[in-house]
Formats: C-alpha cells, sequence, structure tokens
DNA sequence: AAGTGGTCTAGACCACGTG
DNA sequence: ACGTGGTCTAGACCACTTT
C-alpha cells in the first residue's frame, strides 16, 4: 500500500474545480473561465486544462455548449420512464423550468427494425414524431416517437409540444398496460449532437419505451437521447408474482 | 446546407476502425494494434489516435485493461435491475461466462446516508458485502451491498459466490416485495477503478437498489458501478393501478 | 529490458458564436 | 473582429505490464 496517492495534474486541476463547484463558489449554468485562461491559472498546457475538463464532463459535474464555453452543470432530474404525466409538469415539480418543442410529425411507413420489434407489418403507416425537449432552456433530449394511428387517427392535427399521453387518453381514450424498457450509456451522432447544441460523440443516455395497450397491441415506441449529465433515472417496480 | 460534411480527422479513423469491428475483421476480446503502431499507419499524432479511441470507447466498442492495450468490447449484457434468479445464471443464458468473486464481509453500523434512506436507526448494525463480477473473466462491475441482518442472522457464514438473493429465499425465506431502482451516468472513483483495472475516471454505470418486504420492512440495498459499456438496462412494468 | 498506455509540453490553425 | 472551443502536430518522460 502506497501512504501517498500520485496524483495527475489534470485530476488535481480537477479537484480544485469541482471544489469551487461544490462550495457553492460557481454555481449551476455559470460558465468557467476560458481554457487559455485557466492554462494561465494552474500554468499548465491546455491540453491538460481539457483533461480535466473533460474529466469533469464526465462525472456531470460541468457541461459545454458547442464553442461557447463551460458551464456548471444543474443538478440532474429525476426521470421515471415508467409514469406517463407528463415531462414538463413532472420536471416542473422538481423546481425546474420544462418545455418542449416539436421538430417534426409525419406519417411514415414503419421501417423493418420497427416492425420486428413491435410486429407490425412491414410498411404500416405509423405517425413518426421529432420533439426536443428543454430543461431550464437547456436543450436536453432529442426524442423519437412512432405512434401507431390505429386509435388515434388524425393525432398529428394537435400540438404536439404538450404531453403525448395525456393526448392520448384524452382525446382517444387510450391507456398504456404494459411497457418494455431499455437504457444504456452512448454517444450522440452528429445529427442529434447538432439539434442539442453539442459535440458529435458526446456522451448520452439512450433509452427506448415500447407500448403496448391491454389487448397486447402495439401502441406507441420511443427513443430518447439524453445528455448523460442532465438525468437521474428512477424507476419502481414489483416483482411479477410467480 | 453543406452539401459535404467535414469530418475531422479522429472521426475518420474512428469510422475506420469502427469498420474493422463490425465488419468482423476484428473480434470481441481481440487486442487492437498499438498506438504508436496505429499512428504511424494513419500518419497522425498519436494524440489524435487517441482521440479516436477515446470516442469509440465512449461508444462502448473498445475498451481499455490499464496500461495493457485496447480491446474490442463483447456485445453488451442485458441486464434486468428488477429480477433477481442470480447474475450467474442470467448472464449465462446468454451465452457468456459469469464469475463471482467476493472482496469482503463484514458488520458495520449503519452509516447515516444509509439510515436516512433506509429508515434504520443511525448505527444500526447491518451487512457490507463487497464483490466483483466478471463477464467472461472480465471484470465488469463492483457491488457494495448492504443486507438488515433482523432476518437473516449469519449470512456471513455463507459463501457469497453465489446468488445473493437465492440464499436469502432458500435459508432464510425473504421475498422482495417492492424495489427501489436509480441509476445514471457516472465515472469510477480510483478505489473503484483499480478493482477494475481501468483508469480513475472512467465511465460508468451506477446503479442503487433498494429492497424492502412485504411488511416493508427494509431488506437490502445494492450499490453497483458497472463498466459503462459492459450493458444494456432492460425493464418491464406495469404502471401501478390509480 | 522492451513495450504499452498515461501524462504533459508548447506551440499552431480552424470554425463557429457573440458582440 | 474577436474570443471561444475544436482539432492537430511533434515531440517528451513516466509508470506499469509483459517477456
Amino acid at each position: 500500500m502506497k501512504a501517498v496517492e500520485k496524483r495527475a495534474v489534470y485530476l488535481k486541476v480537477r479537484d480544485q474545480l469541482a471544489d469551487k463547484i461544490h462550495s457553492g463558489i460557481w454555481l449551476a449554468n455559470d460558465k468557467l473561465p476560458a481554457e487559455r485562461q485557466l492554462s494561465e491559472q494552474f500554468d499548465i498546457t491546455r491540453v491538460t486544462v481539457r483533461q480535466a475538463l473533460v474529466q469533469l464532463e464526465a462525472e456531470g459535474l460541468i457541461f459545454r455548449a458547442n464553442r461557447r464555453g463551460w458551464f456548471v452543470a444543474p443538478k440532474r432530474i429525476d426521470y421515471d420512464p415508467s409514469r406517463d404525466i407528463g415531462f414538463v409538469r413532472y420536471v416542473e415539480d422538481q423546481g425546474f423550468h420544462a418545455r418542449t418543442e416539436t421538430l417534426s410529425k409525419q406519417l411514415v411507413e414503419a421501417p423493418q427494425w420497427l416492425s420486428q420489434l413491435t410486429g407490425l407489418a412491414e410498411g404500416t403507416p405509423v405517425y413518426e414524431i421529432l420533439r426536443r425537449r428543454y430543461i431550464n432552456d437547456r436543450p436536453c433530449l432529442v426524442e423519437k416517437i412512432f405512434v401507431n394511428p390505429k386509435h388515434c387517427a388524425g393525432l398529428l392535427s394537435h400540438s404536439l409540444n404538450q404531453s403525448l399521453w395525456e393526448l392520448l387518453r384524452q382525446h382517444y381514450q387510450l391507456e398504456p398496460a404494459e411497457r418494455y424498457i431499455e437504457m444504456y450509456p452512448q454517444t450522440l451522432d452528429a445529427a442529434i449532437a447538432q439539434q442539442l447544441n453539442v459535440n458529435t460523440g458526446c456522451a448520452s443516455l439512450y433509452m427506448r419505451r415500447i407500448c403496448h395497450d391491454q389487448q397486447g397491441e402495439f401502441l406507441e415506441l420511443d427513443e430518447e437521447f439524453w445528455l448523460h449529465n442532465a438525468l437521474k433515472v428512477v424507476v419502481s417496480v414489483k416483482p411479477p408474482k410467480p
């Protein structure tokens, strides 16, 4: 066992910056000093500064907005993918401001992978909705939704900047039964990264939700691409009775 | 709109390496060429090579073993945190080899944060178990478990290299009722990184599970530190009847 | 001892965002 | 126009693992 742990320069810098955040000297959404400024301050190269910053980013303590700078990350929001009370309300219950923006909506033919997952016949028309969601005016996720139009004709004529499930419930009396959820850490491809105003290859949490109704018919599939440091997933489950 | 998307050198290198993996030229657990060798091959600096490698690591396509090299990552395993059929069996059902190793087990006083989460009186004795789990001989997670000894006296005298829940069920007739699960992307601290033979600050998925029995009494809390590219979380939930 | 990744220096130019 | 991060070069030394 070593008496003294050797800690790389970039980790020491990380520690000092982390301190400023934890001690409240820098608050959520504050801009950090420029990289060049930090490199002078600590008398190290910009490369090393960036190593420290990237580390803090991976931890979720800071985030960057493409070419605008580094900022102190706000607290993660709790997110329960098994609930459907509406994103905006859910987030605002936690004291944040939330907003949804519809990027596109159209009727498309179900792609092959979707058919395989849901049992829909290939080529069946489905609604495809693309939305971007903000927390405190920071774009935090993009979601792509496929809805089975069978029981909700005319869905796209409604505003989709609100809770989709509230809409499905109130206008179409649809109710989700079982949800199959999948998620794993990933990175953002160029297209989605751009929509979130971050770098290609940025760390993310990918989440997919497939939802059927009580009769076992496919209702909705939802793919969410989250900034990895924006959320904490919480879910409460009871084991199936054997 | 640009006709041609400009792609950085390191992303082009990433693409070429990713191709070798996707096309099956390199197989799971194969070692990649040394960084210096790659930098010669592509006629770029080692820095740029590393940028490509780090990118692939973030995507989960490759992993590194501290100072030993870069390797093609095997497929993620599916992991359902709501089930308790036993890690080893669960993983082997998917065609992998799994192994569990107990790093330590002891009776400790419940730390404050544990009491706050579970409602246990502070200082109550609880079993603390530290385990490391392997998939195909690659250490993939470390878990720290706290068990309420109230209904399972003598637990630590058993071998803990097996399914804990099988043990609790068979020897103590304990059955989990509701589970509260939390998870989010994080990084590994120095201690855990070392136990997984990876670098400090390595990307991970943190998962915490709190489990009570039918009477609402605290049974077990489990903290898992996963290599971020080792798993895909899958969970199936039914919404509570309102 | 040799080879590997891990860290770090001291620069440079570019692309984009903001005033 | 200027400041910012994004990318890249061409080296160097260190710490650890493997042979």
